[in-house]
DNA sequence: AGAGAAAATAAAAACGTTTTTATAAAATTT
DNA sequence: AAATTTTATAAAAACGTTTTTATTTTCTCT
C-alpha cells in the first residue's frame, strides 16, 4: 500500500540510510553481520530503490531510447528485435518511443534520463535539433540518414548501390524499358535508390526518362492506385520491368498489374527492396535486394556504446545489401 | 557541453528558481513581463527540465511500460502499434522493455517510474510477483492471462471458443479425423484452444483421441519437423484435417505436408489461428480464426487508464475472434 | 495616509537516492 | 600504554525539480 523507501529500511534495521545504501551497493564498506540484517529487512519489506532518485543522483541511466514514428511493418520489428538483444547483452535497456511529436521527442532526448538516443525513420529532426543535441553532449545514432560528428553516429544501407545493382540485373535479363517507383518523398533510401537507378541506366547506355518515374510512397495501396492509373491512361508502350521503392510497393504494383490482366513475371518483371518476410510468401515470390536489417540494429548499438563508454568520436557506417533472386523477374521474351 | 539546470536560468534571469519553475508550469503565478524574460532565457540557454528531478517530485510519470520477452512476429507489432497510438492519444508514453530477466522486470515495475505496466506473453511472472505488485499499489494489465483484482486487469481472447468454432467448421465440411497441433506448453491460448477443440469434438459426437495431438510450439520449423516425422512414421490413416496452434504453425504444417507429396487443401485441410499478415499472402491463403489484436491493445490501455486515473477496480476483458474463410480448408472428398 | 488585501517574488522543504565527509570503535603499531 | 591506522557507522551534502510557506511590493479601500 505505502511506498517504502530507504528510510523505512534504515529505521527497521536500526541503522542509518547511508549504511543501507552501502549494504546494497558497496558490500565491502559494511560489516557482514549488519549487511545480512539489512538485506533481511529489505527482503521482508520488499524494498525496491526508486529509480528516479537513483538516476537523479547518478546522471547515467543505462537506458537507450529509440524514437520512431511507426512501429509497424516487418522492417521495424526485425530491426528492433536485434537492438533489444544487443542492448540486453550489454546491460542496457532499450526504450521505444513512438511519436511524431517533436516536442515530446526533444524533451525526452534532452531530459537526460537516457544515455543515448536512436532516431529511426519517419519524422524529421532537422539541423537545428541536431545542433541542440550536439551541444548537450548527448549521444545520438541515426538509422535513417548518413551523418557523423563528435556525438552523432549513423548506420544505414548503401541504397545507391542497391538501385544500381537492380538495374544491372534487369538489363542482363534483357529489359530496357525499366520504370522506377518512388518511395516517400523525404526518405533518404528512396532518393538514393533513384540515384543508383539513374547511374545504372547510364552504365548500361540507356537514357533516363522522367516519364518512367512513378509515385509509390512505399505504400501498397498508394502504389496500386498509381500503377492502375498509369496502365489505364498510358500512351507509352508497356514497360518491361518495374523497380519498386520497396517490397510493399512491389506487391501493390503486382496486384495492380494482375488486375489489369498482365501476369508477373511473364509479361512484366517487378523488383522490390528490403526482403521483408512476406516477400518470400507472396505469389510470385519477390525478387528483391535484401538489406541486413538485424545487422544494422546490432551495429547501431555497438556504435552507440562506443561513444558512450569509450568516449569515441561518432562514426558513419554503411551496410551493403545483396540481391535475392526469386520469381518476380524473368528474361524479357519480347526481344528488342 | 555543460548541463544547464533551472539554477542557471534563474541566475541569468535575475530571479529565484521558484519563479522560473512557476513561469514554466503555473503561468498565472508570475508577472507577464518577468515570465517573458524568463522564457527568453530558457530559449537562449536551451534549457530542458531534467526528467528525473521532475518525476522524483511528482511521483507520477505519465509513462506506461510494456514487458515482453519477444518483439518479433506480426502479432506483437500489431498489438504494440495499437497501444502506442492509444497511449499517445491520452498523453501517455509507452516504454517497451524486452527482456526475460525477472530481476530487471521487477526492479522496473517496482522502481516507480512507471504509472502502470503491461505484461505480454513469454516469461512467467508468478503469483508471488503478482502479490508484490499488488501490495505496492502498482497498476498492471496482463495481455496473456485472465486475471483481475484491485490493481490488476487483463484483456485476452476467447481461445476456447476459437478452438470450438474451428472444429465445428471442419466437421461441417465433412472432416472427422481432425488433428490438433499444440502451441507453447505454458501458453494460455494453446491450452484454451485445446480445451475448445475437445469440447467441439464432443459436441459433434466425435471421440477425442490422444494420438491426434501433436507438438508444434507455435513455431514454423518445429511444426515442420513434427509433422514430417509424423507422416513418415504414422501407422494411422492420414488425417482429414489439422488445426494448428497458430498461423505460423499452420504454415510449417502445410510445408511439411507438401514436401511429403500431399496437397492442401485437396488431400488435407489445415487451419490456423490469429490471422497474421502472411496468412493472406501464403499459398494457399490460410483459413484461420482472426483475433482482434489491435482491439486488444486499445482496450488494454483503456482498462489501464481506468485504474490509474479513475481509481477503478481492475477488470478482466475477453474478446471474441471470428472465422476467416480462405483457401486452406475444403470439403472432405473421401466421404465417410 | 494608513490599514488591509492582492500580487509578485523569494526562501525553504521535500521527493529518494548516492557520495563525501565526519565520527566512533576496534585493531595495530611504536 | 599511547599513538596511529583501520574498520564500521552516521551525518550531511548533493542531484534538479516542485510545492509550500514566507516575505516583499503594489494596489485598493476607507
Amino acid at each position: 500500500m505505502s511506498k517504502i523507501t530507504i528510510k523505512d529500511v534504515a529505521r527497521e534495521a536500526g541503522v542509518s540510510i547511508s549504511t543501507v545504501s552501502n549494504a546494497l551497493n558497496n558490500a565491502k564498506l559494511v560489516n557482514e553481520e549488519t549487511r545480512k540484517r539489512i538485506l533481511d529487512v529489505v527482503d521482508r519489506l520488499n524494498y525496491t530503490p526508486n529509480l528516479n532518485g537513483k538516476l537523479l543522483k547518478a546522471g547515467k541511466s543505462k537506458m537507450l531510447g529509440l524514437f520512431t514514428s511507426t512501429v509497424s511493418g516487418p522492417y521495424f520489428y526485425t530491426l528492433v528485435e536485434a537492438m533489444f538483444r544487443e542492448c540486453e547483452r550489454n546491460g542496457y535497456a532499450l526504450n521505444v518511443f513512438a511519436t511524431r511529436d517533436k516536442k515530446v521527442i526533444m524533451s525526452n532526448i534532452l531530459g537526460k534520463n537516457l544515455d543515448g538516443v536512436f532516431v529511426f525513420e519517419g519524422y524529421r529532426i532537422g539541423t537545428q535539433e541536431i545542433e541542440l543535441i550536439e551541444n548537450e553532449n548527448i549521444k545520438v545514432t541515426f538509422l535513417d540518414r548518413k551523418i557523423a560528428s563528435k556525438n552523432i553516429s549513423s548506420v544505414i544501407f548503401d541504397s545507391y548501390k542497391a538501385g544500381f545493382d537492380a538495374v544491372k540485373y534487369l538489363v542482363n535479363l534483357g529489359h530496357r524499358k525499366i520504370y522506377f517507383i518512388l518511395g516517400a518523398p523525404d526518405a533518404y533510401d528512396s532518393a538514393e535508390r533513384l540515384r543508383g537507378y539513374k547511374a545504372g541506366l547510364e552504365e548500361c547506355g540507356i537514357a533516363f526518362k522522367e516519364e518512367y518515374v512513378i509515385e509509390g510512397m512505399f505504400e501498397e495501396q498508394f502504389t496500386y492506385n498509381s500503377i492502375s492509373t498509369f496502365i489505364r491512361f498510358r500512351d507509352l508502350e508497356m514497360p518491361d520491368a518495374f523497380i519498386a521503392g520497396n517490397d510493399i510497393s512491389a506487391i501493390g504494383c503486382i496486384k495492380a498489374l494482375r488486375d489489369k490482366g498482365f501476369s508477373v513475371p511473364e509479361d512484366v518483371s517487378v523488383m522490390g527492396f528490403d526482403d521483408v518476410v512476406v516477400a518470400e510468401y507472396f505469389q510470385p515470390p519477390l525478387t528483391t535486394v535484401r538489406n541486413p536489417i538485424a545487422r544494422q540494429g546490432m551495429l547501431g548499438v555497438e556504435v552507440m556504446l562506443k561513444m558512450i563508454e569509450e568516449e569515441k568520436h561518432g562514426q558513419a557506417e554503411v551496410l551493403e545489401g545483396n540481391l535475392v533472386v526469386r520469381g518476380s523477374c524473368t528474361m524479357n521474351k519480347r526481344a528488342h
